[in-house]
DNA sequence: AACGCCGTTCATCAATACCGAACAGGGAGT
DNA sequence: ACTCCCTGTTCGGTATTGATGAACGGCGTT
């Protein structure tokens, strides 16, 4: 492990946590090293374009760098490349936004959006980072990963962001075990109020899942039951689809039940 | 400069232009480093998410910690977060899309994209960078550096990305005196065939760009003579609005016109 | 006017990151 | 089926290089 990269890392991750800017002093106090050093490193980074410094108070904020690196590597994905004229298929059939994700440390990153259809103003997604345990797509992801990495996930700490956020690993195992059953996930304003999601999982070529593909939407819309089932259907086929697009063997997810 | 890090930097950068992936090897070939060292930074760069080891092949391509990184830029961003709302307004008033862009490294980073409203399909260019010379985002806010910076960019490699974009330091030249008279920008299919745009500088605190706003959209709608002025005139004044909102001088840009 | 804080620089020292050579696995070509 | 070559990977020694404490200059505050 090059240690300069991981300080500089740690660095760039400090900043994108803390508000806006940060000062040498207080940035080398966080992540325990000595003031000199995290200039130093302050100054390559600023110099690669990854971070700005404030020019009336001295401090340091992100750079413009990371979004084109970050763009890059959304152009480079190839489930979200692949997923995009699927979302947009799945968006006009449903009249729901619909989010395209993969996992992360823990947490879910939307790296597509496809605008709800004719809507007012939505904000764009792409980028969030969600935890994994407050929406369909970490749900449907989670339940097909191999059961050592599930139990690492449900072990681990399970974040609240509503009253409706499930913390309780038991009765997400038993969700997990539904959605393995029913091959979708469904989450009822666990990451936002008002908002319900359904999602389920894509596999790439070697039966492993890469990511997920859901509807995000209005509670009364999306799970009232006469259209809950239609959508389910729609987004587990939609995601079967983009999952053959990707080469997944037909009946890709059936090993993970394990 | 932590040289670590520097090199880091290069690996994904390198990265980001390649096509989705890299091998170890090509990658220490074309950043001239040892195997063993890019392999290093590969595998600590993995361990923070900001590269992913294709299973299959055992190349490397960009990971998603970089798309968290870029929107923690996007979110901390003073002159985008203010942005919104008048890229929003300005485009209900138009009928057009909206770029807000920052200047970097000889390119516009477009940090926010206001849909053209009630549109059909489009594409979300966010994070896109383009050639300052191509676009008028990049004239409104090249016309406002100072001399000395201008002169950099007008000296440096003019990239064409159409049959019309402009490469003839001289043309650019009267282009940005004709910018700082008129307080906008255009460009006329330089960037995209069929696309034209109208933009105009942003200012802070301090009196310098920081920025600038413009409309993006078919030539004929905005380049005819009827609702060209109209345009301009709307893009100058939500420009103006949103600097005296980041507590920009009312006279700000006069002075950079040395 | 003096203080304290901050970002910055410098020179010293040792940690540490770089490299050459060697290993293990896979694919392609015979 | 075997070989060869190429890949990503590991190892240990060397000296490069990055980390550090102490000191500087600017700024806002006291």
């Amino acid at each position: 492990m090059v240690q300069a990269v991981h300080r500089a890392m740690h660095v760039l991750r400090e900043l994108a946590t803390a508000t806006p800017r940060l000062g040498v002093t207080e940035l080398a106090d966080r992540i325990g090293v000595a003031k000199p050093t995290v200039h130093a490193l302050l100054r390559t980074l600023e110099a690669e374009g990854m971070v700005v410094q404030h020019r009336e108070t001295g401090k340091y904020q992100l750079g413009p760098g990371l979004v084109v690196l970050g763009n890059a590597y959304l152009d480079s994905h190839e489930l979200r490349t692949r997923a995009v004229t699927w979302a947009d298929l799945l968006a006009t059939q449903t009249g729901a936004a619909v989010w395209v994700g993969v996992f992360t440390d823990r947490h879910i990153l939307v790296v597509h959006h496809a605008f709800r259809p004719g809507g007012s103003v939505q904000v764009l997604e792409t980028g969030a980072s969600l935890p994994w345990n407050t929406c369909a797509l970490g749900k449907a992801i989670a339940a097909f990963l191999p059961a050592e990495r599930r139990e690492e996930l449900l072990a681990g700490e399970l974040l609240r962001v509503t009253g409706a956020s499930i913390d309780d690993p038991a009765r997400l195992v038993t969700q997990l075990d539904r959605v393995r059953e029913t091959g979708y996930a469904l989450d009822d304003q666990e990451l936002t109020l008002g908002d319900a999601g359904i999602a389920a999982p894509v596999f790439d070529r070697s039966g492993e899942v890469v990511g997920g593909l859901g509807l995000v939407g209005p509670v009364e819309r999306l799970l009232a039951d006469s259209a809950r089932q239609e959508c389910a259907i729609a987004v587990r086929e939609v995601a079967r689809s983009l999952s053959r697009d990707l080469g997944a063997p037909r009946n890709a997810g059936l090993r993970a039940c394990s």
